[in-house]
DNA sequence: ATAAACCTTCCCCTAAAGGGAAGGTCAAAC
DNA sequence: GTTTGACCTTCCCTTTAGGGGAAGGTTTAT
């Protein structure tokens, strides 16, 4: 397969095949005798894997590892889990943050009119320290 | 005041004061005679009103029309009101996401044991699409 | 006079993509 | 048998909100 029939396939596209392949996160492709980058179901496979990944939120980093123990078959799962719950940690302090901005800002909309007048408590509130 | 005062008293770095200039957040400072930028009180209040506004989580294209209706004292208020509020849109947006990553990250990991056998429901799940 | 602490501009790096140019290849239609 | 269009290649630029550091000029204190 061509490269543009498995990013199709895999939903992953051809650029950032290309570039999951030049970060080592991918094995190196074979090549056409004109150079084409040429592909095998298992190659899909992975990209799906990688694409999965991604969805969850995982850094290209992450993914490398997971590749790895994916693909080894006597990994510990305790290093799996190890890199999930570093992960999920890290969403929830985004998660925390996200919300406290959230109630001040909510705050500070409910107390604005929004009509022609200059008066805003948004613009105050930035303003005053 | 020179760069390096200013920036420790609005918390803003000096390389970013330099990047908001270029940006046109933050109106061009003087020079001293020989090429040192020159910041009056003023400024650091524009800066510590820029940081606030960073800290709520607002992107800097928003930021400069923040800045610029703050400084307009004839502004409609609504103006203001529907930048705040298209960023909490996109906030909620951001949350639900991590909300939803997190209930099945959060699966994933109760699962797997976590120990030196090498079956792991986080890559079973990750592999299977 | 000299050293330390400033300041200046310039360029490179981060993460995860996308855009697009310039040029080579392949297959089908004419 | 050539042309055309769709594909592929590499290379470089752009995005966001910063940070690192070099090379060189200035100011201030010793």
């Amino acid at each position: 397969m061509n490269i543009g029939e498995v990013a199709q396939i895999s939903e992953v596209s051809s650029k950032m095949i290309r570039r999951y392949e030049e970060q080592g996160i991918i094995p190196k492709a074979g090549r056409s005798s004109s150079g084409y980058r040429q592909y095998t179901k298992n190659d899909v496979h992975i990209l799906k894997f990688v694409k999965k990944s991604r969805e969850l939120g995982f850094s290209m980093k992450d993914i490398k590892q997971l590749v790895s123990l994916w693909r080894n078959k006597n990994r510990p799962s305790s290093q799996v889990k190890k890199i999930a719950q570093k992960h999920i940690e890290e969403l929830e302090n985004k998660l925390h943050e996200i919300e406290s901005i959230l109630t001040n800002l909510n705050h500070l909309v409910e107390n604005c009119h929004g009509d022609h007048r200059p008066d805003c408590p948004i613009l105050d509130e930035l303003e005053c320290h």
